[in-house]
DNA sequence: TATTGTTATACTCTATAACTATA
DNA sequence: TATAGTTATAGAGTATAACAATA
């Protein structure tokens, strides 16, 4: 496929231990934080985040699911058990009654405002107190970059299903 | 602790969406990919790795779970599952007879050199591919600073055992 | 027949606490 | 008494395949 070789380069390599050192810690707080503070996973928060942009506070289950990136049965956990703590409702849509509509309730927001000050502390500490404004925006020119040709390019493993022709 | 504003910039919480989605994206090909081409887990890659540039292969116990992060029980959970598949061997340091040293073995090594190449090309075609050779430099200028940082600053969670004076 | 979502199931991983053994 | 590591246990999360319902 690719033209480049299939070494790293020293400076690839440095660049790509640091990268993963830096996501799994600040992953690890992250996710101790929405634990400790909301009892969410990464997950759950994921998915109030979303929904609490969303218009209505509203997604289909599927539109859910490409944004998490997990499979189907994955987010069905995850929606039940947001449901069962009454921070989600979950109902089939009038337009087609094959999709669940999911949607935060008034408790759900409020556990994502209980969440929201201690994340983006975590964030700050650990992510942009060692920055500059300079570092800052390279990161975001660098990352918005990656991220938009990983959108464009899906790796062949994000097929959301089988199909018969594989 | 900190003095500075208990929000993000616009700029700021662009970056962070991106490196999370890209961290996130990234790390759940690269788990896919070593999954299936060595069945190991993404801790147990990282452990074979890390043994495998240690000097005679070895480390003790400790040692690891300091790079890992992870619990103390949680890595002797991945090393029998390691040492049960023949890739490290277990045994009591000479030295001390309280830790155990850890030893890749050729099986371990021979699984590390099968998984290299693909968990290179997922992270060439996922992360290089869309940068050149400035951005690498900064993203490698920018990440090793905030891994240093982190390295220096542990975050208060990251107490080994909890301390009979908390 | 294709798509949406759920269920059943089995497995992996993680953490806490209690425990053993050595320093 | 403190440290290194293991064990027991329990819970959370994930994925695959089979299934039901709708388009």
């Amino acid at each position: 496929m690719s033209t480049r070789p299939p070494q790293l380069s020293p400076l690839e390599l440095s660049a790509y231990f640091a990268f993963t050192e830096v996501s799994s810690l600040l992953r690890h707080e992250v996710e101790k934080q929405l634990r400790d503070v909301g009892k969410l996973s990464y997950v759950q928060f994921h998915v109030l985040a979303r929904l609490g942009d969303a218009p209505g506070g509203s997604q289909r289950m599927t539109d859910l699911a490409d944004g998490v990136v997990y499979s189907r049965s994955g987010l069905t956990y995850q929606a039940q058990t947001l449901e069962e703590r009454g921070l989600v409702t979950r109902a089939p849509s009038p337009e087609d009654e094959r999709s669940t509509i999911v949607t935060i309730t008034d408790a759900g927001r409020a556990v994502l405002a209980d969440v929201f000050p201690g994340h983006i502390g975590v964030v700050r500490s650990m992510l942009f107190d060692s920055l500059d404004a300079t570092d800052v925006e390279v990161l975001e020119r660098v990352m918005t970059r990656v991220s938009g040709h990983l959108r464009s390019n899906p790796p062949r493993s994000a097929a959301p299903r089988r199909r018969k022709s594989d």
